[in-house]
Order: structure tokens, then C-alpha cells, then sequence
DNA sequence: AACGCCGAACTTGTATACAAAATAATTGAC
DNA sequence: GTCAATTATTTTGTATACAAGTTCGGCGTT
């Protein structure tokens, strides 16, 4: 029979669901049927229920209770929102680094900018894309602030798929990596404030230059297309 | 027979285990057993693994595998960190509410802090703690920005029960009394900046002030009583 | 014809039965 | 006697059966 489709469990069924939303192949509104993507994913309504619930805390889907699940896009006031807030959250973890950053985590950073530098010369987005998380990543955990770091890395992985948007305009790789240089300056020099502002700018960017995208976003409210991997 | 124990139901459940943990009750890497607890309440396993979740994204319980839920109190170095964020977050609340913040939510605060003033009067630590609890949802809401307002309930209400452990610290109440008053002024004033360094002194100070509670905490790590309510 | 009430169909919420995995216990070998 | 391996028991994960609530359609009344 046709059941090869699914056959994935627990938290698998969660991850796939994800994407489906995250993707926009679930539009926002869409209200989750337990027994038609039960039978969809080849399981039954028990790991469904759970997987809703995961991605209600997520922020992803709305529970109503006795109602159902519904699909959550985040309207572009509250992505605005949200960005406002990614861009306090790191440049917390900048001015805190400043302070407690390791050698080797310095090394590191400098790396990804060097890997960086070679991803916008050879116009690869992906690889900066890769090479930016990297950078992001490594940030958080300088910042020497475990909570912190979980809460920045919970946020920046909510904003994955809009951030991947803004590398597709014209010279925002180049942009982005020059505001890496900058945050990178800050934290050799010490400079707490310096980090603290250049990173809340690197960040805050993204989210004004929204407006760039806004069109676009307006008619197909989730990305289109290439955020669904990793 | 002896049922009458419980009787509650899906989200009640959650909430009586949380109170559970918070109140203590339930010690840090407590295994929790879903039969066990699910005779408890007087209801089946189902409920109970979904408030597993739940409480599992609140960061209140881990959950692995194949193993169980266990239960997961902060230990001292992660309420330092969260009160770090958490001053953070309200410093910004601030920031946004000298630009944003409206009449009605403004003239609000000022209540607050004229039931403050008499709550200390009084010595009543519940009143105060009440109102506080209004100054900062307000504040919350001040910024203009839902996502973060949220982002800060959810922080706060986590962090609920340590911080009612200080207002027991002889000298606190009126302490906060007077950094309410100062940020409110700068948020009259429209210093965004001054603000928004007041709140974080406002809550930084908890986070510092905990080496006072330290010893206390470290025998036994929940806050012993007296913040089960609400 | 429109509104409200009542009942049927469907959907979610809960309980229980079953399967798989992990832990504990027992047996056997060295 | 100790350690390892295999079996037994317990516990989690999943499926299904049942209960309760919600939605939708029909019927009757005004």
C-alpha cells in the first residue's frame, strides 16, 4: 500500500509539522485536523496532540480549547516586534561578551568572519547564511549567560526563515558583514557599549528593512520557498 | 471511596503541578511518575504527559526519552542569569515606553506607585507585592511592543516566586518603592535612556541581591511557602 | 421569512489497551 | 564471589475506544 509516505514518530511528526508551517504550505488560520494528518503522517491523533501542543509553546499554532489547533503566522507588526527584541537580546550577549568572552571563542568568531568574507565574495548566500549562524551561535555563548544564549538561539531560530529573506536583497550580505567586522572591532577593543550597539544596529536592520520585503510578504505571508532545510 | 482528592481536569492539572514545583513540594530531579501522579489527581495518563509538555516548555520540568519527566529547579548561577535577561527585557519595556507609552497606562503607573507608598506604610508585604505585580504588567504593556510584553510575563511569572522571597529582606520593600518612583519619573520626564537604566538597576538589584538569600536557598532550593497563591 | 430551539454528526478531550524501550533481577560462567 | 548476559518487570510511547463538547442542519414558532 501506500503507506511509505509517513511512518515517522514523536518529535519527528512535530519537526515535519514545523516545516509544513514554517514553509507555508499550512497558511495562517489553517486549522489542524487531527484525524486527516494523522492518516497524512501515518500515525495516530496521540503524537499529534503532543506535537500541537510543542508547537503552541513555539508560538507557531493557537490551542482553543475544545475548538482546535489553528496555524499562527506572526503579522508583520509582530515580526517587527520580535526583532525588536532579537536585537536587545544580542546586544545583551555583545556587552556581556565583551567582559566574559574566551580566547578560543574569539578565534572562532574570527574565523566565521573570515568564512564570511569568502562566502560574499564568491556570492554564495548559503554558505554565508551557514557562516552567519555560525557567528550568531558562537555570540550567544560568549555572552557566558546560559539562559540567555537559550532564549537568543530560541528567538533567532523563530526568525530563521525571515532572516533568510533579507539575504536574497541586493548588497545586504556585503552590509551584514561589514556590521560582523564592526561587532567583531568592539569586543577585541573591549568595548562593551560599542559591541552592544553595533550588534542591537546589525539586528534592528533586518527588521526596518522589512519594509523592503513587505510587499512580497503581504500577498504570500511565509516565505516562499528555500527556509526548509536545517 | 477517597476520590474526591481530585477530580480536575486537563489544564488544572498543569496548573496544580506546577504549583507542585514551585511550591516545592516536588525537590529538583524528581522523577515524575505518570501513574502515580495520575492516580493522584484522579485522572488518566493523557493529561498528565501533556502538562509534562507544558510545564517541559516553561523550562519547569525535562523531559527525556524513553526515561521521564523530571523535575527542574534553577539552581542559584541560572536565577542570576534569568534575573540578568529579565532586567534586560524591562529595560527595554522602559526604553520603548518613553516614546510609546499612553495617558491612561502613564496615569496607571501613578496609582501603582500611590498604592505602593501605602502598602509600605502599612508594612503589608502582600499589597505591595500585588501592586508591584501592576507596575510591571503595565510597564509591560506601556512598551507598545505585544511580543515583548508577553516575552517579560512569561520571564516574570517564572521568576515569581524568588522574587517574592526578597521583598522579605528587611529594607526591599521600600527600596523598590523608590526605583518605581524613579522610573516613573523618567518615563514623565521622557528620558528614555534614564529609564530604561533605572528598571534595569530595579531588577538587577534582585538578581545581585540574592547572595544575600543564597545560604537559605542553597538547603533548600524552592522558596519555602507562602508563594503558592496566583 | 426570520429567528430560535432542538437534535444529529463531527471533533476534541480522556481513558484504557497495547507495543516498545529501559531498568531491574536472575542466572550462568569464569 | 564477581561480572556478564539474558530474561523479567516496569515505564514510557502509541493506538484505539469512549465520553463530552461544539458545530451545523432541520424543524417549528412567531
Amino acid at each position: 500500500m501506500n503507506t511509505r509516505r509517513a511512518d515517522r514518530r514523536a518529535d519527528g511528526v512535530r519537526h515535519e509539522l514545523e516545516q509544513l508551517i514554517l514553509t507555508g504550505d499550512l497558511a495562517d488560520g489553517d486549522r489542524l485536523d487531527e484525524v486527516s494528518l494523522a492518516e497524512r503522517f501515518g500515525c495516530s491523533r496521540t503524537p499529534l496532540r503532543e506535537a500541537f501542543q510543542a508547537l503552541a509553546a513555539s508560538g507557531l499554532v493557537q490551542l482553543i480549547p475544545h475548538r482546535g489547533a489553528f496555524v499562527r503566522h506572526p503579522a508583520f507588526e509582530e515580526l517587527v516586534e520580535m526583532f525588536e527584541v532579537m536585537a536587545e537580546l544580542e546586544a545583551l550577549c555583545g556587552r556581556l561578551a565583551t567582559r566574559r568572552i574566551t580566547r578560543p571563542l574569539l578565534a572562532a568568531l574570527h574565523e566565521t568572519v573570515i568564512a564570511c568574507e569568502a562566502a560574499v565574495h564568491d556570492a554564495d548566500s548559503d554558505r554565508y547564511y551557514a557562516e552567519n549562524e555560525r557567528f550568531h551561535m558562537l555570540l550567544y555563548q560568549a555572552g557566558g549567560n546560559r539562559f540567555l544564549a537559550d532564549e537568543a538561539a530560541r528567538l533567532h531560530r523563530r526568525l530563521k526563515p525571515f532572516r533568510r529573506m533579507q539575504l536574497q536583497v541586493r548588497g545586504r550580505m556585503a552590509q551584514s558583514l561589514d556590521e560582523h567586522r564592526q561587532v567583531l572591532a568592539a569586543l577585541e577593543r573591549g568595548e562593551s557599549e560599542a559591541a552592544a550597539d553595533a550588534l542591537r544596529n546589525h539586528v534592528a536592520v533586518q527588521g526596518s528593512k522589512f519594509n523592503d520585503l513587505m510587499a512580497s510578504y503581504r500577498r504570500s505571508p511565509l516565505v516562499p520557498a528555500a527556509m526548509g532545510r536545517s
